[in-house]
DNA sequence: TTTTATTGTTAGGTAAGCCTAACATATATA
DNA sequence: TATATATGTTAGGCTTACCTAACAATAAAA
């Protein structure tokens, strides 16, 4: 159900009208399974929806599918900037991912994310760069060499 | 069915006897599911079972489980170790998102692991002792202030 | 060894989330 | 406006993973 709400904020930016149609080929599933999935948001007051007519979310779905989404770029920031994983499986992973995770992790994560970018060294801080050669060479820059290299 | 593998890997473990029983209670299911999974399982060829008899796993179920098993102790590690989460959340955000993360995340996060605790730094390594401070105050520390207090 | 208690299996049911096929409405075009 | 096309809905089915209740086998106790 998450994803469809997701998928409704998505098309609700990029098309300002969203449509069931829209919505299958987005999670890529059929018809009946949006109608349906939207009867049950519908009837959790996440979603307005009348028969024939566009989708809208209601306030706590909007606010219920900005959480997930921010829960989603946090966990890509995670895999493509801190992991280095290609954008399409951190794509997929953070798809995955963004639906098991606690509440309280989602926001030590973007915390951690924050902490990251805030780095006062130009982009990628001293100790992910250390990360990064410890990943190619499995050994661990010293002190020195960081200093020197880096 | 992967929590199947890793309850039978860690009860073999536990009490060198695997029984229908102890699996249901490990994974909190009733009997009957149980004996239904192991019934996909072993037709998977990933345990062996005969009607009234222990549970084993087949190589390849062991090898399986294991994966599982060690994918979720990277996550456990992560969660607290890095994001500080505490113990119950991290298991339990461990064993959703354990059948969620994609090979390379795994290993990659696995690497992150080993970076963080092959730290020369005594435990802790400098950086992540910086990130503790920011997510308790919301600022970083300086570069002096590093040195001089941490 | 017979009875009882425990454990395991089978049968049959439920809910979620998907599907196809058939039908209904809405939109676009002739 | 009438028809054709596109989109949406409903009905009914399938699969997965759970459940309870009833039955079967094993293990423990009398």
């Amino acid at each position: 159900m998450e994803d469809y709400l997701e998928a409704i904020v998505f098309l609700k930016e990029k098309n300002e009208v969203v449509r069931v149609k829209d919505i299958g080929e987005e999670l890529g599933v059929k018809n009946p399974s949006v109608s349906e999935a939207l009867g049950v948001l519908s009837k959790k007051g996440l979603v307005k929806h009348k028969r024939y007519g566009n989708v809208e979310l209601t306030k706590r779905g909007d606010r219920l599918a900005k959480t997930i989404a921010r829960r989603h770029n946090t966990l890509v920031k995670f895999l493509k900037e801190v992991l280095k994983i290609d954008q399409k499986t951190a794509r997929e992973d953070a798809c995955r991912m963004e639906h098991s995770i606690s509440k309280d992790t989602a926001r030590k994560l973007t915390n951690f994310i924050n902490f990251i970018e805030d780095s006062p060294y130009s982009g990628r801080p001293q100790w992910l760069k250390s990360f990064d050669n410890f990943e190619k060479t499995g050994k661990r820059l010293n002190c020195r060499m960081r200093q020197d290299k880096v």
